[in-house]
RNA sequence: GCGCCCGUAGCUCAGCCGGAUAGAGCAUCAGCCUUCUAAGCUGAGGGUCAGUGGUUCGAAUCCACUCGGGCGUACCA
C-alpha cells in the first residue's frame, strides 16, 4: 500500500514538475490524520514558490488513484498530504492472511540470496553465563528475522579450539585432578577457577584412577575438558532451541596453511613488520594503533586467526555476512576487517552488531528489608559463583528468557529484571503477547466443540463475507494492524532489530484484548458474524504465531 | 587522553535517515468477572526529552560544545 501511494505520488510530482529527492510517506501517530501522510509539500514548497498548501493543492488534482483503495485523500496542518484507505483493502488484506497462513509475512526481497550469521561461539573453557544470554538470542532471533525477509541463513558457530587458552584449561584441569591426591599441588596462576573445572577432574579421576599422577598427558586432558565444555554449552543452547549449521573449528586454519599464507600475504604487500620479534598489522600512517599478529613466542594472537576465518567466509561468496559481538569486542572487529580489506577482499557484504552489555537485576528479601542487588555482566559476585545461563533458563522459562534479551534496541544498555522475568502475572510482558495466542486458541477449541456449525463454516468459508459483519471500530483496529505485519517483520529484518517486532506485537495483542473485552466471538443467534469473527480471529492467532516464531518464543495453545 | 554507545515519566525503555497533542510496561490511585481464559479491560495522576548554542517553515530527532554513565583502548579471547 505504501509503495502504491508512492508510485502514484511520484506520478503527479512529475506531472507538476516537482523535483524532489526523496519523498517520505508514513504513518501518522494520530489516527485522525489518516492511514498513511506525506510531507512532499512541505518538501517542495519552497523550491517551486508555492505556499504548502498550493502545492499540496496542485499534487492532488494531478493524483491517479483507485477508489476502491482509497476513502479520500485530505489536506491538513500546514501542507501534510493524507491518506485514508478504504476497508475494502483491509478486507482483501485478511483474505491474504488466512490463505497464506504460516507464510503470511514472509518476504521474497532476498529470496534466492543466503546470509550467514555467525555468533555464540564461546570457546569451549567454560559454561555460557547469564550475561551470554542476550548476545545468544539476539542472534538467535536475527536469524530468524533473515530468514523471514527471504534469505536462505546459514547459523555458524566459530569453534575456537587453537590457542593458549585451551593450553590453560587442561593444566588447570590437570591440578584439580592431582589435588584429588595430593592437596597441595599447585595450581597455574591463570587458571580456570571455576566449580565445573573439578567436576572435570573428579569424572577423569574415575574413569582413569591414577593413571596420570604426575604423567602429564596435554592432549588427554585438554580433549576431555574440551569436550565436557562443548557439551555444556550445546546443551544450554538447545534448551533454547539454538542449532548451528556449521560448526568451524579454528584448528583448521591452522592445518590447512590459511593463516600461514594470510601472514605471507601481508608480508609481501608490506602491511606488516616486525618489532621486538613479534610481528605487527600496519593499521594506519601513524603506527599507533598498530596491532601485534604474532606474538614474540611465534603464537599468534586471535586477530590473525580472525581475519584468516572472515576472509574464508568472504570467499564462500555469502551475500550477507552478520558478526555479532558484545561492545567489549569493539575494537578487535575493526581490526580484522581492516585485515580483510588491506588483502583485497571485499568486505561490503559484512554487518556486523554490537549490542551493550547487561546488567541483572534482583531483588533479595533479607532481614525483612527489601535490598536491591545488581550483578554487572559477569555476575561473578563474591562468593566466586557465576550465574549460569543455564540456571537463567531453568529459572525464568525460555521464553522469558528469549524474550527479555531481546526487548530492548541493542546499542542500547539492558537492564534485565529477574524478579520481573520470573512473574508468572500480568506485570509480566510475555505473557501479554502469549495470552492472547492462547485466549484465541481456547475460542476455536470452543467452536470445535460447542458451535458445531459454526466452526464447519469456519473450516470452509466459501459463502461468508467478513466485511458484511465486522463493522464495529475494534474489529477494524484489528484488522488494520495485523495487514501491517509484513512491513514490520521486514523492517525489524532490515535493521537486525528484534524489538521493532516486539512492540508491533504488542499492539496487535492489545487490539486484540479490546476487541475480545467488548465482543463476544460465538454466538448462536448471529452465525455468519460468529463465523467472521472466527475468521478475523484465526488471522491475528497467524499473524501472533509468526511473530513468535520469528522472535524465537513459543505459541501456547493454553496458559 | 582517544574511539564506540547511552542520557526521554518514580523505575526499565520505545520514538531518533527532521513533521501535527512525546508513547509503552512496571510502580501509584480508582473502577470492571452468573457470558468463549481477569496472565484481561476501563480511567486518573506523572515530562525543562541531561544542559547550552546552532541549522529551518518545523528539532526528542541533525550539527557543535559541556556535563553525567557504560564498554573498549593487551605480545588475553
Amino acid at each position: 500500500m505504501r509503495e502504491y501511494i508512492r508510485h502514484r505520488l511520484s506520478e503527479s510530482l512529475q506531472k507538476c514538475n516537482f523535483k524532489v529527492d526523496e519523498i517520505t510517506i508514513e504513518k501518522p501517530k494520530n489516527p485522525k490524520f489518516g492511514d498513511y501522510t506525506t510531507n512532499a509539500a512541505l518538501m517542495i514548497a519552497n523550491r517551486a514558490g508555492l505556499k504548502p498548501r498550493e502545492a499540496a493543492e496542485k499534487i492532488i488534482e494531478n493524483l491517479n488513484y483507485d477508489i476502491k483503495l482509497i476513502d479520500k485523500i485530505e489536506i491538513a496542518g500546514h501542507g501534510f498530504i493524507n491518506f485514508y484507505i478504504s476497508d475494502s483493502y483491509y478486507f482483501w488484506v485478511l483474505n491474504e492472511i488466512l490463505k497464506k497462513k504460516e507464510k503470511y509475512g514472509l518476504s521474497e526481497i532476498n529470496k534466492g540470496k543466503r546470509a550467514n550469521v555467525e555468533w555464540v561461539s564461546a570457546n569451549p573453557t567454560k559454561p555460557l553465563h547469564a550475561g551470554h544470554g542476550r548476545h545468544i538470542c539476539l542472534g538467535k532471533s536475527i536469524s530468524n528475522l533473515l530468514e523471514w525477509s527471504g534469505y536462505k541463513v546459514i547459523r555458524e558457530y566459530y569453534y575456537n579450539d587453537a590457542g593458549n587458552q585451551m593450553k590453560v584449561l587442561a593444566e588447570s584441569v590437570y591440578a584439580r585432578y592431582m589435588q584429588i591426591m595430593e592437596p597441595g599441588f599447585p595450581f597455574p596462576e591463570n587458571g580456570y577457577h571455576g566449580n565445573y573445572i573439578t567436576e572435570i577432574a573428579k569424572i577423569i579421576y574415575e574413569k582413569e584412577k591414577e593413571k596420570y599422577r604426575n604423567n602429564y598427558n596435554e592432549s588427554y586432558f585438554k580433549s576431555e575438558a574440551e569436550n565436557y565444555n562443548f557439551k555444556s554449552i550445546k546443551n544450554t543452547l538447545e534448551k533454547l532451541g539454538i542449532r548451528h549449521d556449521v560448526f568451524f573449528n579454528e584448528s583448521d586454519l591452522y592445518k590447512n596453511g590459511n593463516i600461514e599464507n594470510v601472514l605471507k600475504e601481508f608480508k609481501k604487500r608490506n602491511l606488516s613488520y616486525i618489532s621486538d620479534d613479534a610481528v605487527w598489522l600496519k593499521i594506519d600512517e601513524s603506527g599507533e594503533r598498530d596491532k601485534v599478529i604474532v606474538k614474540s613466542s611465534g603464537e599468534p594472537t586471535y586477530r590473525l586467526p580472525d581475519i584468516a576465518y572472515h576472509i574464508e567466509k568472504i570467499k564462500k561468496g555469502y551475500d550477507l555476512i552478520v558478526d555479532i559481538f558484545g561492545s567489549d569486542h569493539l575494537d578487535t572487529y575493526k581490526d580484522v576487517l581492516h585485515g580483510a580489506a588491506a588483502l583485497g577482499y571485499d568486505i561490503k557484504n559484512i554487518r556486523v552488531i554490537i549490542h551493550q552489555m547487561v546488567t541483572f537485576k534482583v531483588k533479595k528479601e533479607s532481614n525483612g528489608m527489601n535490598e536491591e542487588v545488581k550483578h554487572t555482566t559477569k555476575m561473578s559476585g563474591r562468593s566466586g559463583k557465576t550465574y549460569l545461563l543455564d540456571d537463567l533458563i531453568d529459572e525464568i522459562g525460555a521464553d522469558a528468557t528469549q524474550f527479555f534479551f531481546i526487548m530492548r534496541s541493542a546499542p542500547a544498555h539492558l537492564v534485565f529484571d529477574i524478579d520481573l522475568a520470573k512473574e508468572h502475572s500480568e506485570k509480566n510482558p510475555v505473557y501479554y503477547l502469549q495470552y492472547a495466542h492462547a485466549r484465541i486458541c481456547s475460542i476455536i477449541r470452543n467452536a470445535k466443540d460447542n458451535f458445531k456449525t459454526e466452526y464447519e463454516k469456519f473450516l470452509n468459508p466459501e459463502n461468508i463475507k467478513p466485511d458484511e459483519h465486522l463493522k464495529t471500530k475494534e474489529e477494524i483496529d484489528l484488522i488494520r494492524i495485523i495487514s501491517d505485519f509484513p512491513e514490520v517483520i521486514l523492517n525489524a529484518a532490515n535493521e537486525y532489530e528484534p524489538h521493532i517486532l516486539i512492540s508491533y506485537l504488542n499492539q496487535v495483542a492489545e487490539k486484540y484484548h479490546i476487541f475480545y473485552h467488548n465482543h463476544r466471538v460465538l454466538n448462536n443467534e448471529e452465525i455468519n458474524l460468529s463465523v467472521s469473527r472466527l475468521l478475523l480471529c484465526f488471522a491475528v492467532k497467524q499473524v501472533l504465531k509468526n511473530g513468535f516464531d520469528a522472535l524465537g518464543i513459543s505459541a501456547p495453545e493454553s496458559m
